[in-house]
DNA sequence: TATGACGCTACGGGATGCAA
DNA sequence: TTGCATCCCGTAGCGTCATA
């Protein structure tokens, strides 16, 4: 398998985690689970076959060769069959923002074609990608192409900002209170520009927190990581990373993949 | 259009039980 | 002892409505 990664320059690394490629992803398992991380993924097939996903009710989705992954607090699950070769953009929390104008929480827990927001601007940047020789070419096509869309001045909104660095570690009132504004309204920007309520964010980076430990640790102790990652006991962490994977967390752990957001379904 | 008041819902704190 | 599951209760978070 070839994977490769790539961090854009500013001004896009302000809205953009990474680029990726993968070709010749082959895994024995038909199945992954993709686990939700409050962000938003931009994936464009460069196969023949369309985009095959399940949603937690294992409804069907067929998405064509290109979509937007919205803001998850929900899994969902890919047909690693026909992922053979994508590339993909991974946005910072709310960064794609910068590249439609609707608000995100529209896309709360859904996938739609790119062409939905960017039309036929979608297809050519396909087009364009599968033209390039190698992945290297295509993230300067990837870069070239969404400073060309970007929406104008490029920048954050600094609310926002404050309350991406401050949630996971606060209570959700202290982050408005020293804001500033009303509850409401803040909760509505905030809605806007990340795709998902303060408290659902705050949820969301405490179990990506879980898993990233669970990743790292060679002997688990539940207890420590549940502590750890600000839950009360294990009992909660238990039960909130159930509702967030429909896993417990020892089955994460044998089934974990090539992301610590993805896990092998082996039925 | 923004905000305060209010009520509902879901989450967190705490306790406990069961199985391996 | 550890991991998982469930229950109860108080309250933070969030949505709705009325009002300025």
């Amino acid at each position: 398998m070839i994977l490769r990664t790539y961090a854009p320059q500013m001004p896009l690394s302000m809205f953009i985690e990474s680029f990726w490629y993968m070709q010749g992803y082959h895994p024995s398992h038909s199945r992954e689970l993709a686990l939700p991380d409050g962000s938003v993924e931009v994936v464009i097939n460069l196969g023949e076959e369309q985009i095959r996903l399940f949603n937690r009710e294992n409804k069907e989705l067929l998405l064509g060769h290109t979509m937007i992954c919205g803001p998850h607090v929900d899994y969902f699950v890919i047909d690693t069959a026909i992922e053979a070769t994508t590339i993909g953009i991974h946005f910072k929390p709310g960064g794609i923002r910068m590249f439609m104008k609707e608000p995100l929480f529209e896309l709360l827990n859904t996938h739609v074609s790119l062409d939905t927001f960017w039309g036929a601007r979608a297809n050519e940047l396909r087009d364009e990608l599968l033209a390039a020789q190698t992945p290297e070419v295509m993230f300067r096509v990837l870069e070239r192409r969404l400073l060309s869309s970007a929406l104008l001045p490029m920048e954050r909104n600094p609310s926002v900002l404050y309350a991406l660095k401050e949630l996971p570690h606060s209570r959700v009132s202290e982050v408005i209170e020293h804001i500033g504004m009303s509850h409401r309204k803040f909760n509505q920007l905030f809605k806007e520009e990340i795709g998902m309520t303060p408290k659902q964010f705050n949820r969301i980076f405490r179990f990506q927190e879980a898993m990233r430990l669970i990743g790292n640790g060679d002997t688990i102790i539940w207890t420590d990581i549940a502590l750890a990652c600000g839950y009360y006991d294990q009992a909660h962490f238990i039960k909130d990373f159930q509702s967030f994977s429909g896993i417990n967390p020892s089955d994460y752990r044998s089934i974990s993949g090539r992301h610590h957001n993805h896990a092998a379904l082996l039925s």
